[in-house]
DNA sequence: TTGCGTGCAAAGGTTTTGCATGGCA
DNA sequence: TGCCATGCAAAACCTTTGCACGCAA
């Protein structure tokens, strides 16, 4: 059965996630940031084990805007069926939003436009906080 | 300078997109449909008009939720900068939606999480009415 | 010892690019 | 005729897969 074994590599992973924290990743930086500690991890065992925790759902994976696969750890208690996902264009961050006003768009769009709104796939684009202030 | 020729490729590419309407394709869809109508067009070229056609603003260009490049034709008179958009997940089709509560979702976001939201890059994705009434 | 995990290399899929040729104007 | 446009093939990317070997239990 998959996930049975505690190898360096999936130590070694683990701690990136833990020191990462809720900042989104891609593979290369996975690779490169183990790399530059001296620990090599080949690059097909990064891609399979992050597939591995995509489909536990303790990361979430997705595409950024520019169509490169992008991971991101998803604390435990976070639901994501019940809210919404901003990107932000420059950094790349993604930021989970739970807020009532979401509900009533979904309401909304459903009600008055027919549509109904997808909350685990939409993602609204944007600059985040940071950002904003970094251009300032 | 580009752009500057009358060639069949475009005129045929142009017919493409005069009957694709409002509906979003990929380059595949492109090539294969010009195939079966006899009209041969080489890929590249599809790349390169199509980009051509992007940065000039009258087509779309984007990434959908997995990662596939997708086109979609922009009318005129329609000013992406001030309203939403909602993909159907099913049919793929991009609908426009000039709505209040959007004015005031983004004015929310912007004040109370700092997010700046960009309307032109934001796409709302769900199940369109015509495809919910399909599945019933 | 068993069989999951790993890494290399190769294969796949999509998009871009170099270059010789084609064909508008 | 001049020069943009085209198409092929190759390259460039990113991701997945096959397979033999490594290694945890």
């Amino acid at each position: 059965m998959r996930g049975e074994y505690n190898t360096r590599q999936k130590r070694e992973l683990q701690s990136f996630l833990n020191e990462r924290g809720l900042r989104q990743f891609t593979v290369d930086d996975v690779v490169f940031e183990l790399e530059d500690r001296g620990e090599k991890v080949g690059r097909s065992t990064v891609y399979r084990y992050l597939e591995q925790l995509a489909e536990q759902g303790s990361i979430r994976k997705y595409q950024n805007v520019r169509g490169v696969t992008q991971y991101q750890h998803v604390p435990e208690q976070l639901d994501c069926e019940h809210h919404f996902h901003m990107m932000c264009s420059k950094c790349g961050c993604l930021l989970h939003v739970d807020c009532k006003l979401m509900t009533t768009l979904a309401e909304h769009l459903m009600e008055d436009h027919g549509f109904k709104l997808d909350p685990r796939e939409t993602i609204l684009v944007g600059v985040c906080e940071e950002c904003r202030k970094d251009s300032e």
